[in-house]
Order: structure tokens, then sequence, then C-alpha cells
DNA sequence: GTCTATACTAAGATAGAC
DNA sequence: GTCTATCTTAGTATAGAC
């Protein structure tokens, strides 16, 4: 009678997510991923080829996520008002989930499904921008201003710099409504 | 008769540097530089007390670079050649020396020492910037808008964003036109 | 200030029994 | 699929002789 799981891959992926999340990415060991769900490491080399297979799958489970969040944020009508939406929940993901962020912005690039799938989480702010401004060329230039923008911002805030005073969120709308204009 | 001085402070910290840019900050260990500059690693620990302090002062030696880089390029008569001038020098900066970059964006804010040496070498962004708009507080937040769009930018596409094709040159120009409009 | 020698810690990963 | 046992590698850091 063979062994009976004591876990599952989606749920080491949940593990090595949360452990991402509270502790940040050197946390997210083998051994603890396997302390987390309750088995010893060696195990966990069934599910995965190694600790870079599962950081990947982490990423696209972060990915996925940030996907979902803007697609929420795009709802509204107007185009502005849907961009500017989507700018704030990107906001608001990097800072409840610096760690997660963190791994799918500076991961390098990696395989074309990876960058894909990054992508595809961002479309809604190229299509809205089309939509907007009409042009496909200007809208693509724009939208790479727009998550420039986006990403430093964010990432610096994250990062912890912006210590001297003043009004960060007057600082996102104002540097949004620059970049919209 | 004691030991000759085989090394020095400021040896190291260029051998450190030097691992750094070609190789990541992850190769920077006590045992590659020790290799490096000749020596062997317990050595090290003469100059300085663990590898985070050499790493303090490899950090404090990129920014006073990149400061040095954005003086020069601040020379300009007219206040928005000189902004244009200096975002390009940034991110020429960021692009010959990305671990540099790294390090110098991505050290938790640090003590505040490191703090103010960032701060004074994106001085004459800000001091440029009031004379252009005059009101002060207006410079501050387009300094922030400016600064975030550049750190946003030349991180993406130092870490292979941007792959998509089109001008990235013409982006980032179309970028600052847009905030410094 | 440099050296040899070594302790310590930690992580990734594999072999083979059950 | 899980386990124990083990290997391998690597890096930080200290002790004490010279």
């Amino acid at each position: 009678m063979p062994t009976p799981p004591k876990t599952s891959r989606v749920e080491i992926i949940a593990a090595a997510g949360n452990l991402l999340s509270r502790h940040g990415v050197d946390a997210l060991t083998m051994q603890a991923v396997a302390d987390s769900v309750g088995v010893r490491a060696p195990s966990l080399y069934k599910h995965f080829a190694d600790r870079s297979a599962l950081l990947r799958e982490v990423e696209q489970a972060a990915v996925a996520e940030l996907e979902k969040v803007i697609q929420t944020a795009a709802k509204p009508k107007d185009d502005r008002g849907a961009l500017k939406s989507i700018a704030n929940a990107f906001r608001r993901f990097a800072r409840e989930h610096p760690s997660q962020y963190n791994l799918i912005f500076t991961l390098q690039a990696g395989d074309a499904d990876s960058q894909s799938a990054r992508r595809r989480a961002l479309h809604p702010v190229l299509q809205r921008l089309e939509s907007c401004l009409g042009n496909p060329e200007l809208a693509f230039l724009r939208a790479r201003v727009l998550t420039a923008f986006l990403h430093g911002f964010v990432s610096m805030e994250t990062a912890g710099a912006f210590k001297l005073g003043g009004n960060i969120d007057h600082a996102f709308a104002a540097g949004l409504d620059l970049i919209l204009a």
C-alpha cells in the first residue's frame, strides 16, 4: 500500500506564497516550505524539479492575482476613470504584496510564457489607452510611459524612498494626471 | 617586523565594485573579493567589520559616481535642456552599471547618511525644476513624478522588459516631454 | 596586517528503503 | 509519495601564530 499524500502541488505553492509574503524571497527555502506544509524537504522534489521551478509557479500565481486585480479595477465606463482605477489597484497590490510584486517585476524577463502572462495582465491598460487616444501607436508609447511611472513609483514607495514628507497620494495622482492629460 | 600591507581599503572597495559590475551582487562574496585583491578571506576582516559594511562602502562609491554623472550633465543653461540632459545621463548610468544602480535603489533606505547622499545626488533635478516652475511645492511634486518615471523606466529596461519592440529611446523622450511639459 | 586552520550555518539536492 | 541519511557546496566569521 503506497504512502498516502500528505500534501499537494497547490498546497505547496500556496505555502510558498505565504512564506514569500511574510518573510521575503530569501526565506522561501525548500526546508521552510517543507516545514510549512508538514513534510520533509526531500519530499518536495517529488512535486517540483528544483527550487526555481517552485519559484516560477509562485510567480505565475502572483501574476494571475495581479491580473485579476487589474481586471476588476478596469470596470468604469469612461477610459480615464478606468485607467486611474487600474493605477490605484496596481499600487494597492504592490503595497499589499511587495514581495510578490518584486518577484513579478525583477525575475529576469524569463521564458516566453512568463512574459506573455505579464503582458496579458497589463493588457487592459493598453486597451483603454487605445480607446482613449484613438491612435494605437501613440497608445503603445503612452502605455510604456504609464507603466514606467507606475512601476517606478510603487517600487520606490515599497523600498522606503519618499521619506521626505509631503503627500504621497497627491504625488501619485499628480503623475497620473500628467501622463493621462 | 610587522607584516607589510598587501592591500588597502580603497583597493578592496574598488575590487568589490568591479566584481559587482561584472557578476552581480551575489558574486560579491568575501572569498571572491579576497581572491581579487590577492589576499586570504580572513584578512578582509581587518579592514571591514563584515560583508555588509563592505557592501555599504561599495554603495557609497556608486552614489558618489552617480552624483558626479548628474552634476556633469546638469550644465546646460536652460532648465528644460538641463533636465533632459540629466535624465539621459541617469539612464546611461543605469545601463552601464546596472548592478550598482540596483544596489543604490534597492538597498533598503538605509541609514540617514545613505539617504541624504542619495538625495544630494538628485538635488540638481529639484533645483532645476524649481527654477523652471517657480513654485517650490509644485517642483517637489514634479520631482517625485520625474524620478518615479526615470527609475521605473530604467529598471524595467535593465530588467529586460520592453521586449515588445518599438523605439525605446522614443518612449523615453516621450515620457520626458510629457512630464516636463 | 596576513596567514593557516577551523568552526559554524545553511541551503540545494540525491539515493534508496518503505 | 514520504521518509532517513547523506552529500555537496558555499559562504560568513573567528582564533591564534607570525
